[in-house]
DNA sequence: GTCTATAAGTAGATAGAC
DNA sequence: GTCTATCTACTTATAGAC
């Protein structure tokens, strides 16, 4: 039996939006539906219940995050070139989604159990690799020496950060009227300025 | 008619756990109930609603945090003694109480235009002066030029963002046997040196 | 596959006894 | 003030026609 896929897809496309304003608890079926333009039937019979429609959500989006990831560990290149990879590449991404940071944090506070094991299978390998990269060039002197997770966590949130409270900060832009899309443009070659201030030797 | 204080405050505190964990929607006034050890009709005794309970708890937090951040910019103080205070009170704090920035975060994604309105009254006049503190100190050259607001941004994202993830950090943390206190007390000094890197001259 | 109508279950809110 | 019992409304989920 094929499914038809415009449906599917148009069901799926209105999900993520719902869920990603109104968190799992929060989205109704209904507002689904109509955002789909389709009946509430209709969801249940793609998509047996809530949760397993938002556990496809989920998991589509976090896996994406998850292959963006790996992508960024796995190519070869310097410490201050990676980091540089990331911030570009994130702040790029997450102007395309900027709701997909609170959707995932509060899934992580939700759900932590099933994120972790993700993690573990998943992303712990690069980071592993990540670390001893960074100890490499320390040692070599490249760059200074320091806590090499708590920087990169420093650097992850400097860049989630406004995403996450997205709504407040378009209202002060708005306020110095200025774009917020340009605030965050702008952000990309200060964290990276920032990055080399505490890694240059 | 005086309120029976122990009770009201009890609901109180009961509410504040589970609107944090659940938030307003995932929230369930048995649960609220069961664990202030009270039955269901005694919460809308209390607070007419849901919505007013959970009003109630968001404003007393909210306040509070305005209150800090109002304390910590009226201070007479050098802009690197004033960011080394936001990080360490702002850590030291959030240790107590790791599940005050979600909540807050999702209430500013859900309600945006309170929140603004509530910064916008109380909170940016003091942030005004302290942009102005930081071109005064650039000017004289006791610290580098940088964009003021983007810094406080990303310091605020670096002090924040381990507490919206807080239990994927303390997975973490547990596979590398260091308990998660550990690593957000050494956060305070490595977030400090970071600063210190970006300003001084 | 898609719809309408409806069932079944849940949650917030109230009535009324004590 | 506090409880039990109940009401009402809403939401997910299903049955069944087309």
């Amino acid at each position: 039996m094929v499914k038809d896929k415009n449906t599917e897809q148009r069901i799926f496309d209105a999900a993520r939006i719902v869920f990603q304003q109104k968190g799992l608890a929060g989205a109704r079926m209904q507002e689904i539906a109509d955002e789909a333009g389709i009946n509430k039937a209709l969801l249940h019979y793609y998509y047996r219940s809530k949760e397993k429609l938002f556990e496809a959500i989920f998991n589509e989006v976090f896996s994406n995050i998850v292959l963006g990831l790996q992508n960024l560990f796995s190519k070869e290149m310097g410490i201050l070139e990676r980091f540089h990879a990331i911030v570009e590449i994130y702040i790029d991404n997450l102007l395309k989604n900027p709701h997909i940071p609170l959707f995932v944090i509060n899934e992580i506070n939700q759900n932590p159990e099933k994120i972790i094991s993700i993690l573990n299978d998943k992303v712990v390998i690069h980071m592993k690799n990540f670390l001893i990269q960074m100890y490499q060039e320390m040692n070599e002197g490249k760059i200074k020496k320091v806590d090499p997770f708590q920087l990169l966590m420093s650097v992850i949130g400097m860049i989630i950060f406004p995403f996450a409270v997205f709504p407040a900060i378009k209202g002060i832009a708005a306020k110095n009227q200025m774009p917020v899309e340009t605030f965050l443009q702008d952000r990309k070659q200060i964290i990276i300025g920032y990055i080399e201030n505490i890694l240059k030797p």
